[in-house]
DNA sequence: GCCGTTTTCGGCCCGACTGTTTTCAGTCG
């Protein structure tokens, strides 16, 4: 069973718990959830090597739960829970997965109208018989039908990161196969769009029988959907979809130019061939029936007149002008990053200590991170005050006596309140090297008094960073109705940083509002946003990917400094801060009054 | 149910919002 099956499990005995109004319990069983989930290694190795009492080494397992583990381990089954689903048998995640669910909104769906799964619900709430069950009304009901649509207008889709496991592992497979001469990954995959709908495989193979069935018969494959000679298509147990074409090696750049997309770009290239007399299609390049390109991508490029495009700009935003000029920007390459600015230890809520976390970025070749454990505003994480941020502080000062060749910096990653305002005071936040500021309440305020407070919070002369600047969590949480024009003019007129936090279901600046950002010259870090060990590796695995779909170039970002250089330009951005004019009170903002801000 | 640099028993999870209510329950971060 892997963690991610056993946390599963936890969250929901948590879910019934708390139906039953149980108290703490729900909480310990979540907390444990979590630490299973983001634990490094699978725990049933931990179980296998040392048994029920290597389980209890995951914080928050105690007896009971590692005996639960132990019992799921060894019979996939936990009794507790098989009684629970006997008496409940509900899609618990689904359903709460809902916006403005939980545990006890399904129970009351459950008892009172009989609703199992996220269809039931969808039935009973285009009926109208929601909204006369207890403590649930006519604003609910349109509440969770709201939710309904974001939930089935993101479903079929997945993260980037859950695809390109599976995706490069099936190349491997199929250019293991003999008579394979060249495999590539295509489609928003090789785009690294951040959620992809479904995958696209390319071969040149002598043997395409061969070549089909090993791609029908992986192991991961749960339906053929169609299988042929030049074209297959399967469905992984994970529901995604993964077309595999077989094309003649003379054709393979002008097919991976054609499945890579996208469609716009597509497009766009088709038309200029057009007009220069040319047919450009999945088989080649044409002047008249002979084919002047087709064997590779780049020669179809340079037929067209154009430098070779990278796959993360194919989106017809300008990069094929931009090819034409000779003026493509020269994207960030993966192995940048010198440092890691957004880190939480299990001073809140983190997994790991201070001291792991150094060890383990410092092994994974950073020269600096910055520790930005949240502040109290954050209760629920027991997030620092000034005192435990003093404390915190001497830690650090120790880990940098012990650990050799990584230099830890004192950061905070405060939270916005409501009026602009940071909650911990100047002096503690001038002692921090680092000060990120993150808005983690108050989602759905109104576009014009969202926007000015977040930019009150930017002219505070401590503040370095805007951590995740829309808050959207992708295929579950939208981002919050913030002017990101007023943001980046904030940003350009403070000196301040925008972040991309590469936390792979956040990716948040987004690729269109990071090239915005770069235009305008404002400073981008990249961050892991990292909560466990296991995390650090997310701004150079998708982190980079991100920032290339954005436009943007190493220069643009912070952190492939040397910590020197990095530190310069905070100190840059403080000492200008500080001579600017004290920010105004916070007020009521009419709608016109932050637009003229913009 | 877990945990321990005040504790092996007694704390943990808190504040704000929303929608449903006329004083509160549920959800969220």
């Amino acid at each position: 069973m892997r963690n991610a099956e056993l946390a599963r499990v936890f969250r929901d005995l948590a879910a019934y718990l708390e139906m039953e109004g149980v108290a703490f319990k729900p909480r310990a069983y979540e907390k444990a959830a979590q630490a299973i989930e983001r634990h490094d290694e699978p725990v049933a190795d931990l179980y296998r090597r040392g048994g029920a009492r290597a389980l209890r080494t995951v914080p928050g397992v105690g007896a009971s739960m590692a005996a639960k583990l132990e019992e799921l381990l060894t019979t996939g089954r936990c009794a507790v829970h098989e009684e629970y689903r006997r008496r409940m048998p509900v899609d618990l995640a689904g359903l709460m997965a809902i916006e403005g669910i939980g545990p006890k909104a399904v129970q009351t769906l459950w008892e009172a109208l009989g609703i199992r799964s996220v269809a039931d619900l969808a039935a009973a709430a285009r009926a109208g018989r929601i909204r006369d069950l207890p403590h649930f009304g006519e604003k609910s009901e349109q509440k969770i039908l709201h939710g309904l649509a974001f939930v089935s207008a993101t479903s079929g889709r997945h993260l980037l990161c859950e695809v390109l496991g599976p995706v490069d592992a099936l190349a491997e497979r199929l250019g293991a196969v003999r008579g394979v001469a060249q495999v590539a990954v295509a489609g928003s995959v090789r785009r690294r769009r951040e959620t992809v709908g479904d995958a696209d495989l390319l071969v040149v193979a002598r043997t395409p029988g061969a070549v089909t069935k090993a791609f029908c018969e992986a192991p991961d494959v749960a339906a053929v959907l169609a299988r042929g000679d030049t074209r297959s298509s399967v469905r992984l147990a994970t529901g995604l979809q993964i077309d595999l074409r077989v094309v003649p090696a003379a054709s393979f750049g002008a097919a991976l130019l054609y499945f890579t997309g996208s469609k716009a770009h597509n497009v766009a290239l088709r038309q200029l061939a057009i007009k220069r007399r040319l047919k450009l299609n999945e088989y080649g390049l044409y002047r008249g029936a002979r084919a002047i390109a087709g064997e590779t991508e780049a020669g179809c490029y340079e037929a067209l007149g154009l430098a070779w495009i990278p796959p993360e700009l194919r989106e017809d935003r300008g990069e094929i002008e931009a090819a034409q000029r000779g003026a493509l920007p020269a994207l960030i390459e993966h192995g940048s990053l010198r440092g890691d600015l957004q880190i939480q230890t299990d001073w809140t809520d983190g997994a790991d200590s201070i001291e792991a976390m150094a060890r383990a970025a410092k092994a994974a070749g950073f020269e600096y991170i910055a520790i930005t454990d949240h502040t109290r505003g954050l209760a629920m994480t027991g997030g620092c005050d000034e005192a435990k941020l003093r404390r915190q502080r001497a830690a650090i000062a120790a880990v940098n006596a012990t650990v050799a060749g990584i230099r830890v910096l004192c950061g905070a990653e405060v939270n916005i309140d409501r009026n602009g305002d940071l909650d911990l005071d100047d002096a503690a936040l001038a002692r921090l090297d680092l000060v990120g500021i993150a808005v983690h309440s108050h989602f759905h305020l109104a576009r014009a008094e969202q926007t000015a407070r977040i930019v009150r919070a930017m002219q505070h002369p401590h503040a370095d960073v805007l951590f995740h600047p829309t808050g959207r969590v992708l295929l579950r949480r939208e981002a919050y109705d913030v002017d990101m024009d007023a943001i980046v003019a904030a940003a350009r007129k403070t000196g301040m940083a925008l972040e991309l936090d590469a936390f792979p279901d956040r990716l948040d600046l987004r690729d269109e509002h990071l090239r915005r950002a770069v235009a305008a010259g404002v400073p981008i870090v990249i961050d892991s946003d990292a909560h466990a060990v296991a995390h650090l590796g997310f701004g150079e695995r998708y982190g980079i990917d991100q920032a290339r779909r954005g436009w943007v170039t190493a220069a643009d970002v912070l952190n492939t400094r040397p910590i020197e250089r990095f530190l310069a330009a905070l100190r840059r951005r403080r000492s200008r801060a500080a001579v600017s004019p004290r920010r105004p009170a916070a007020q009521p903002v009419r709608r016109t009054a932050a637009r003229r801000q913009a």
